[in-house]
DNA sequence: GGGTTATGTCGCAGGAGTGTCGCAGGTAGG
DNA sequence: CCTACCTGCGACACTCCTGCGACATAACCC
């Protein structure tokens, strides 16, 4: 499952960075210089962490933490200069759940970000009920069951799956499966997605060359049995 | 259950201290050695208890216990010198729970803790059952048995398998697990875990090489045999 | 029907993920 | 001081994944 993380950061070489880090390691990134900005970015996409910097033209970045978490929870983290570091307890709280100072390493905001992303994941997932017709996921395990028997799926398949059947039969673009399965890295690639579902259809339909589960909307992209 | 105390000391002799006799009395120590550092990793890893030094470089003790009480329920105890014995009155109303002054007795220390844990002994998971079909773990005891005989594994493994175990099934990966176990600096290690998963095998399977009870999920992790 | 585009099919090669094992520094205990 | 064990590390082997390209086939448009 891709992730998506907000950058509110004003210094164009840092937010670069941030950015070229965040996709190296998968991520989806959306970028904002101002709160103002930021906030209504983060109510549109609904990022799954969002990163801010304290010193911000405008409005400070304080007020917008505190307007990010009035009205969501998404988890944010704090990223300032070494200096003002009485700012960092405010932030926290104002509603931070975590802060890195600037010159940060790289490494360590990635494994922050990951915390997060794993705090926030738990309650989600856990309802969600992953099936379609034989088919069924367990996202515990990360398995994949087929008339309750295992069917060996690799990393992305699962993913693929994940997001085919958490649609609930609405068709789902090559693009779209691009960007949420593999990341936004991987946009204009050809035809990988059709190679996955072929290899899909191979472990889970009947017969693979009429697929009753794994639907073709031709033009459109893909889709699972309603 | 293994609990887990955090230490928040800048002096490393008493914190080296703090932690042996944290070790042997079978608890998972956390440390750090600021406020900042300490306030983060109780936010990222929930210790049972918390035991803060008052006077600590840079944000002082009484700061970082506020900042604790203000978003969590966790039992704080002041380890403070002799001679500010007023700080203690402020420390205790700052929000902690308890105190003791240098130098300590380890073992009143060790009460202290204790009463503390029971008091918040959640009706969460008193009695878990650290049981996966031939292997069975005590946690008074870190000792681990397979089909009643007793298996020597080191305390890392002791913990490691007891994570796995009391994920009951669930998946685990590599960074949670290294979070989890190693804490929190260990993060971006290369293949510690595999290594470490390898010599469970070695002592927990029939067949290291098919295992059949600490199962590889490929892309995910590690888990147990539902 | 013929041309065109979209999708299915499949083998390949490079690479990522994992198992295995020996080594060496560190640590605890005698 | 010595010994045994623990533990992180790196090297190598092996499996499996996965993006790619080439061709076949099916759907669409005129």
């Amino acid at each position: 499952m891709i992730r998506t993380v907000m950058v509110v950061e004003d210094d164009d070489a840092i937010r670069m960075v941030l950015r070229t880090n965040l996709e190296d390691e998968g991520y989806r990134v959306l970028e904002a210089t101002t709160a103002e900005q930021g906030l209504l970015i983060v109510q549109d996409e609904q990022p799954d962490v969002v990163l801010v910097d304290l010193r911000l033209p405008g409005i400070h970045g304080l007020d917008l933490v505190r307007s990010l978490r009035a009205t969501s929870q998404v988890p944010i983290i704090i990223v300032t200069a070494q200096t003002d570091s009485h700012d960092v307890v405010a932030g926290l709280e104002a509603g931070a759940d975590d802060y890195v100072t600037k010159p940060f390493v790289a490494k360590e905001l990635m494994a922050r970000i990951r915390t997060q992303l794993r705090r926030s994941a738990q309650p989600e997932e856990g309802g969600e009920d992953l099936t379609c017709g034989p088919i069924e996921l367990h996202p515990d395990t990360a398995e994949v069951m087929r008339n309750g028997e295992q069917v060996p799926v690799s990393r992305i398949e699962f993913f693929v799956l994940a997001e085919l059947i958490s649609a609930k039969g609405r068709v789902l673009s090559r693009d779209h499966l691009l960007r949420k399965v593999w990341g936004y890295g991987n946009a204009g690639d050809g035809r990988v997605v059709d190679n996955l579902i072929y290899r899909l259809r191979n472990k889970i339909e009947d017969d693979p060359a009429n697929p009753e589960l794994l639907l073709t909307v031709r033009g459109f992209g893909y889709r699972m049995k309603a």
